[in-house]
This record gives C-alpha cells, sequence and structure tokens, in this order.
RNA sequence: GCGCCUGUAGCUUAACUGGAUAGAGCAUCUGACUUCGGAUCAGAGGGUUGGGGGUUCGAAUCCCUCCGGGCGUGCCA
C-alpha cells in the first residue's frame, strides 16, 4: 500500500537482517481500534531473536508519521492505527495513489454475444464484470481494450440458416423477432432430426469455406442481429472499443492449420486434427471433415490480435463452465509457440433459475436482458411513480449491476428477480440514496469549503467511524485490482454509504449550533462523496442527480 | 469412468488467499421519528463453517476419508 509503504519497506529490511525474507502484507484489523495489521511476524514466534527484533520494530513504527497508535501482541499481531492528517494527504491524490507502477495493456475478452440470439440473463456477469474490470484496470493506468467478440461464426450460424433454408423463409424480409424465433427451433431440429444436422454441417463447412451465397445471407442476419444487440448494449450503458467477431478471423485458419502441420505440432486422428500436446482429453484442433471448431477460432483470434492490437494481456471473461476450453487454448498457445503474452481466464460463477439449474444459453427460453430491464424499471416506478425515465433507467441499470456485482464471482447463484430490485438493505438502490442524501446536504448548507480545515478535537465517533472507513479504500481498490474481483469494491461502497447515513442520522448537522462541528460533518460529506462517486466509476454504475 | 468445482445462521451470502471472538444483508423481534430526503438510523436473537480424522503456534481455507449438490469431458460455442 503506497500510504505506509515505507513502513513495508523498513520492516523488510529489519528482518532480512535476521536473514528472514517476508515479503509484508498490511490486512483490515479485526481489532476494532485500529485500521491495519501485519500478521508476518506471528510465525516467528519462537525465532531465537524475536523480542530483539519486535524492540526494533516499535521503534521503526513509532517513527512512522502515518502512524497514530500502534499495539504489538503477545502472539506478535501489530496493530495499526492511521493517522487522520495522513488521511488527509491520500484523499487529496487518492486517483494518483492508487495508479500502479508498471502500466500494462491488456485486452478484455467480454460480452460475447451470438448474432441469431438476443443478449439473456447469462450475458449479465460476463458485461457486468467485465465492465467493471475495465473501469478499475483504467483507473490503476493500465491501458485497456474491450473486444466484445462476437459469436457471429459456427454452427449456430449454419443452423439459423439451414433452417431458413428448409421452411424457404426470406432472408431479406427478416425482423430481429423473427430471427429470434428462429435460433430455438433450429437448435431443437438440430438435435432431433439427423438430416437437418448433416444438412447444417454441410453449410457450416461451406461457410468456413467462404460460399458466396450463404456469406451474403450470413451477412444479412449479422447486420439484423448487430443492431439489435447494439440498441440493448447501450440501454444497459455498455460500450466497446473493438467490434471484432469470429468471423473475422476465419480467413487466417487455413495458414494456420497447415503451418501447425508443417511444424508438427497437429496430426489427423479419425480425420480431424489433433494437437500433438500430450494431454488428457486430447485438444481438438479440427472437425473430421475439415471445418473449425471454438478452439480454431480463438487460436485464430489470437493470431490476429497479436498483429493488429499491442497487448501485454488477454482477460478472457467468461463463465467457469468453460474452464477446460481455456486452459486447453493456453496450453496450445504455449505449445504452439506463440509470441508470449499474459493469458487468463476470468471465469464466474452460473446464474441459476428458480429450481437452481443452470439458465440454458442456448435453447431460447431464457429471459431477455431487455424484458429483465424492463421488468425492473416498471419495479422501481412503482416505489417512486415521480421519477423521470433518465433516472429510472440509471436506477434500473444500477439494480442490475450491483446486485450482480455484491457477490463473489466464482459463486453461483440463484437468479431472483426479487432480490434484484429489493430496495432494502445491501442494495445498489442503497447506495444511490446515499450519495443523493450526501450531495444534497452540501447544497443546502450553501457553504464555501474551499478552505475549510479540520477540527479534528471535535469530532464524535460517528465522524471516525466514517474517516476510519474511508482510509481503507486502497486497501480495498488493490484487492478488486490484483483479484479481478470487484465485488470487494461493491461491499465496500456499501459500508461506506451505512457508514454516511449512520452520521447523518446521529445528529442534524445544518442545525448544529456549534460551527466547527457542522464544518466538519460537512468536509466528511465531501470526502464521502468524492470516495462513493469513485467506487462507482469502479463498478460501471452512475450517479443519480435525484431519487 | 475420469477430471474440476462446491456445501458457512431460516434464506441470500462475506471472510483480505493459513490469522485473533466466522462478518453482512433479508426475514423475525425491540427502539428512534411531525426527517438537513425515513428509499433512514440504533439494538437483539440466530453458527459444531455437511460428518469424521490429520497437518501447526493457528484451519471455513491445506491433506485424507465419507455424505450431499453441480459442472466439464474428441467433432456445440
Amino acid at each position: 500500500m503506497y500510504q505506509l509503504s515505507n513502513l513495508k519497506k523498513a520492516i523488510k529490511k529489519l528482518l532480512s537482517e535476521h536473514d528472514i525474507d517476508e515479503n509484508i502484507a498490511f490486512r483490515i484489523s479485526s481489532i476494532v481500534d485500529y485500521d491495519f495489521q501485519i500478521n508476518n511476524l506471528v510465525k516467528y514466534q519462537s525465532h531465537p531473536n524475536i523480542k530483539q527484533i519486535i524492540t526494533s520494530i516499535e521503534k521503526i513504527i513509532k517513527n512512522e508519521k502515518a502512524i497514530e497508535e500502534f499495539e504489538i501482541t503477545e502472539k506478535y499481531f501489530i496493530n495499526l492505527k492511521i493517522n487522520i492528517e495522513s488521511f488527509l494527504k491520500i484523499y487529496e491524490n487518492i486517483r494518483e495513489v492508487i495508479k500502479i507502477h508498471n502500466s500494462n495493456k491488456i485486452i478484455l475478452d467480454y460480452g460475447g454475444p451470438n448474432i441469431g440470439k438476443p443478449l439473456h440473463v447469462g450475458h449479465l456477469r460476463s458485461l457486468n464484470i467485465g465492465r467493471s474490470l475495465y473501469n478499475i484496470n483504467s483507473l490503476a493506468g493500465n491501458k485497456v481494450q474491450s473486444d466484445i467478440h462476437m459469436g457471429d461464426w459456427g454452427m449456430p450460424i449454419a443452423q439459423i440458416i439451414g433452417y431458413l433454408e428448409k421452411h424457404d423463409l426470406d432472408i431479406e424480409k427478416l425482423s430481429i423477432d423473427d430471427l429470434e424465433e428462429v435460433y430455438p427451433n433450429a437448435s431443437k431440429l438440430y438435435k432431433e432430426d439427423d438430416e437437418f444436422k448433416d444438412y447444417s454441417q454441410s453449410i457450416n463447412k461451406r461457410l468456413n469455406e467462404n460460399d458466396k451465397g450463404l456469406i451474403k445471407k450470413w451477412k444479412k442476419i449479422k447486420i439484423i442481429s448487430t443492431e439489435s444487440i447494439k440498441k440493448i448494449l447501450n440501454l444497459l450503458n455498455h460500450n466497446f472499443d473493438i467490434w471484432m467477431g469470429e468471423s473475422d478471423v476465419n480467413g487466417l485458419i487455413p495458414e494456420l492449420i497447415q503451418d501447425l502441420d508443417k511444424k508438427g505440432k497437429i496430426s489427423i486422428d479419425n480425420g480431424a486434427y489433433v494437437s500433438n500436446f500430450k494431454s488428457e482429453p486430447k485438444i481438438l484442433i479440427t472437425k473430421s471433415d475439415g471445418s473449425y471448431l471454438y478452439l480454431t477460432t480463438d487460436l485464430a483470434t489470437v493470431i490476429n490480435r497479436l498483429e493488429k492490437n499491442d497487448f501485454d494481456k488477454t482477460l478472457y471473461v467468461v463463465d467457469k463452465r468453460q474452464k477446460l476450453h481455456f486452459e486447453q487454448l493456453f496450453d496450445s498457445l504455449d505449445y504452439f509457440e506463440f509470441e508470449k503474452r499474459e493469458y487468463e481466464h476470468i471465469s464466474f460463477g452460473t446464474i441459476n433459475d428458480a429450481n437452481g439449474n443452470p439458465f440454458k444459453t442456448r435453447e431460447g427460453d431464457t429471459k431477455k436482458l431487455s424484458e429483465l430491464f424492463e421488468e425492473t424499471c416498471h419495479y422501481i416506478k412503482k416505489i417512486n411513480p415521480e421519477l423521470d425515465e433518465e433516472t429510472n433507467n440509471i436506477l434500473a441499470n444500477t439494480v442490475l449491476t450491483f446486485s450482480d456485482l455484491i457477490t463473489n464471482r466464482m459463486t453461483d447463484y440463484k437468479f431472483d428477480l426479487d432480490k434484484f430490485t429489493n430496495i432494502s438493505g445491501k442494495t445498489g438502490i442503497y447506495v444511490q440514496y446515499a450519495l443523493v442524501r450526501a450531495k444534497k446536504l452540501l447544497k443546502s448548507s450553501s457553504i464555501n469549503l474551499n478552505n475549510v480545515n479540520l477540527n479534528i478535537s471535535d469530532f464524535d465517533e460517528s465522524d471516525i467511524n466514517l474517516i476510519r472507513g474511508l482510509i481503507k479504500f486502497e486497501y480495498y481498490f488493490n484487492l478488486a485490482l490484483e483479484n479481478n474481483e470487484p465485488h470487494h469494491l461493491a461491499d465496500y461502497l456499501y459500508e461506506l454509504s451505512n457508514l454516511f447515513n449512520s452520521m447523518y442520522q446521529n445528529q442534524n448537522i445544518l442545525e448544529n449550533k456549534k460551527e466547527t462541528i457542522k464544518l466538519n460533518k460537512l468536509m466528511i460529506t465531501e470526502y464521502f462523496i468524492s470516495y462513493s462517486t469513485l467506487l462507482m466509476e469502479c463498478l460501471g454504475l452512475v450517479p443519480v442527480k435525484k431519487m
């Protein structure tokens, strides 16, 4: 942590003089009176020089200006309390403080909508997590590019075209609603009817070979679909820097296969190309009819990015059921000797239905995001019928985002509209309310806070609690950044909002007879507004002006 | 079959990646209030972290085993 980096270095150096190599880590103290704790020493309870080490550490901490109080327990837990002056310095430069030293160029691959199918509940987490990681990384100083990675190729498309042909449906007259009806039917037929299955597969193969007639049909479908996807993404406040799709890299595949074959990296097995990389199960590169698979396309996508995008790292925000696929992809990138880059699968748990079964992504009978959005808007409108449309929309997005991001991404959770739209408790509505309330307070006070100084001796418990909450910003930000886990920040935002509401409710601020107390509280309110806004930015939430 | 994940309060879940007395929200009960926005605040009860064993200063977390749930697994993405 920036705010204690000198202390960290000093302790590490001291320990190394005793031949102890420890990476000093700060945690949130589990003792209420303290802010942070260091636990590295606990394991050296029986070290011969422990007493001497502790004495030296005490001296080091006493010299650290940011520390107001500290204690070292019998078991050598070190508890630290940060002083408020030091917080103020961090506060003023918080956007600099959270920047990392060596910034990275990152491609964030998320969203992954499929053409021919509406965005549905199954896309929600990838979109929410992806957007949040985009914002968090950008704030940390990384150069981030998002790529929506459209599912615009492969069997689903072949099935749709096959179905349209079989039923003599005119693609030129097709509407998005028609199209969305076709896919579930086509998918069903594919599973039940062998003849249709063979037919679809032949279409897939011909598409891979760039059959002109089919490409024309495919293009039309893609245009209709993309238009509809952009509309809903816009409504949900999602933007992407790169709109590449699986189809865009199709042309790179023949050369890739040829190349790998020549290098002896792949060989034919039952008509299909299989990687020679030792693994169980074996990694299938192409189908036995020569057509391409998910993995083939993903490999080609990497080739394309290596050529066209400057990046150090790619994050794939895709659900955890695809773990094996990404292991195979990453193993292959290595084995096939692609230029070295860092790759990571940011996996997340499935959203289950009321019965605890995962939402099916290919059956077409899941709730569309557009419907979910409408329902959420409607629910919020019921709470406050006075809301204008813009505010209503922002609140609906807040609910759909916050409820999703509050859960650890690896956890499977039940999709529950009541939970998503619950107005009381740990919700997006709550954090928006606290911020609106804080802003209104400052406005009503009509006081210019520019040259106001805090009067620390006049602080009451609720003031101190909020400030001590704010001190932890950097800690939670780093936690979220390093682990690609936005939920730490969502939880922290709730905690701060709760602390603010506590202070607000504790006593009437504007009518306080003592001017210094009033100014203290208004200043603290300003700190809260600033951090809350920053946290919302991290999470992809837009603050409302009123509600 | 093999591989991976998972089980925490009535419900939904957190736990800083092995740290101290397992934290929250919902629901339930109690209190504050003609409010600077009550879409609020304060408080209470509720836990053998699925069971058993092990590793060590210390285990929800690591290992073994049993029980329950899920996912993946060569021609979907």
